[in-house]
DNA sequence: ATAAAGTATCACGCCACGTCAGAGTCAAGG
DNA sequence: CCTTGACTCTGACGTGGCGTGATACTTTAT
């Protein structure tokens, strides 16, 4: 049994607090004495440990109460829900720390920033850049994609599907020789060119590709079904596939431009 | 001259805060009529815009009023030092992110944190390591993906991925009762929340999945292996989705404008 | 003239306690 | 036994930045 004082210092929370606890019954003392002094039991410590858990996790007093008081509590969905209001936070903070360095820079002369830019654009820019983004990754290539492949037939689709799913297989069965090896290059040539049934790819789009089929998780489950290293090994062997073109086609412009 | 009503909708803030604000004597009216009423002249204007720019930089009222009434105030050392606030804050939230994904994750009985770890995760050791996270994820921002889902340990990753494949399944459960369906839609918010696990999907991402799953030759190879109408079921329920993300949105832009 | 919209001033509520104030309680030392 | 000092209780007010009424007045539109 621990007197409200011997809690507090065991527990880092201030008396009041308890107090407070007590007050919205979000953690009642086990007995109260004659005298009106409170005492708890183990089993009220472990109850302030949880409370203090999910306390630093920043979600509020009544909701922890809930959480505690309902073991059917769908802890999960709340936790996530919660992360979301985290992210939401983090992401406000963030731009918030641009504006703050823009003001800095802005006002040591730096960047000319006018009035109305001080004024007007806080989440505006950068919620443009992430639609460009987007737009860069999906928008072109899908908009192609629906007509093209629905302008083949059911058997013509089929072969196609085969024809690309053997591609991987036969990345899969050269992974040993190294991702840039040119046996790999070479199918990768192959894979390029599979694309093309649906639309035309820029490098852009392949690189992005390359890196979503290792970090998207859909993508990602795909591969590692073939095979489990396989999302890494795409992830290095397209980085590479793109390099080379884009060496090349740097090389061909310059070339033009000597003649 | 202009009225509260007008300043408040012009400003978007509220007539409250307008009052308030003349209560402690951060924005005083330009001048009050007979009857009592505030009335705002341009000059009003222009130190109500500064002071919103101040606010949205979380600085605290008192502080703004500071910063407006002195015009030696040190602005810059100011700023810096909030920038340094904000630094702090967004660095606590990390680790809280961290330990409520962390949480999830153990909640879903594929980790094994023991209840040490649990309630008191928050020592010097983990704290480092969080540290290094935030630097992982914060510093070139194009690898955050990949970054963020190598974090994961091997077990977390198999986790996570179980849950989205099971995602699919109870998509595919359900896909009688056709694409707009309340049910097919709250298991696309499950969808939506997984893909968190690995970067914020704006509306647009999310839009570009839908069309990708049916549309792109490697993810419709994976779906239709699931079930062969998968894809375009897919593809129109996440329409579906982001269609009422994007209303309510948009409610809610519009509300606060009514205001 | 009347209804609707706008305006004013109190004044309480919020959240998670901090911080007194005043009074009672307990263990230890002289 | 008495004092001292540490501890306990309850109750009440303060915090920040307004939201949300309640109630009464004024202006504007029909």
């Amino acid at each position: 049994m621990h007197t409200v004082k011997q809690l507090s210092t065991l527990a880092g929370v201030s008396v009041r607090t308890l107090h407070y606890y007590d007050e919205i019954d979000l953690l009642k003392p086990s007995s109260v004495g004659r005298n009106g002094y409170r005492y708890y039991d183990d089993q009220a410590v472990f109850r302030l440990q949880q409370i203090l858990f999910f306390r630093e996790l920043d979600i509020d007093l009544p909701q922890i109460k809930a959480i505690l008081d309902n073991p059917d509590f769908d802890l999960v969905t709340a936790l996530q829900q919660h992360r979301q209001a985290l992210q939401t936070r983090m992401e406000r903070l963030q731009t918030l720390m641009q504006t703050v360095d823009n003001t800095i820079l802005h006002h040591l002369g730096e960047v000319n920033m006018s009035k109305q830019q001080l004024f007007k654009g806080f989440s505006e820019e950068q919620q443009k850049q992430y639609e460009v983004e987007a737009e860069k990754l999906w928008g072109p290539s899908v908009r192609e994609t629906a007509r093209l492949w629905n302008s083949y037939s059911r058997e013509q689709q089929a072969a196609i599907m085969q024809e690309g799913s053997q591609v991987y297989l036969d990345l899969v069965a050269h992974m040993s020789q190294g991702p840039t090896s040119p046996e790999v290059q070479t199918i990768l040539e192959r894979w390029h060119q599979h694309l093309r049934y649906f639309y035309e790819p820029t490098l852009e789009v392949l690189q992005g590709l390359g890196n979503a089929y290792n970090d998207h998780p859909d993508f990602n489950a795909t591969f590692t079904a073939i095979h489990p290293d396989l999302p890494p090994f795409l992830q290095k062997a397209i980085l590479h596939y793109v390099d080379v073109l884009e060496t090349e086609w740097l090389e061909r412009e310059l070339g033009t431009l000597k003649e």
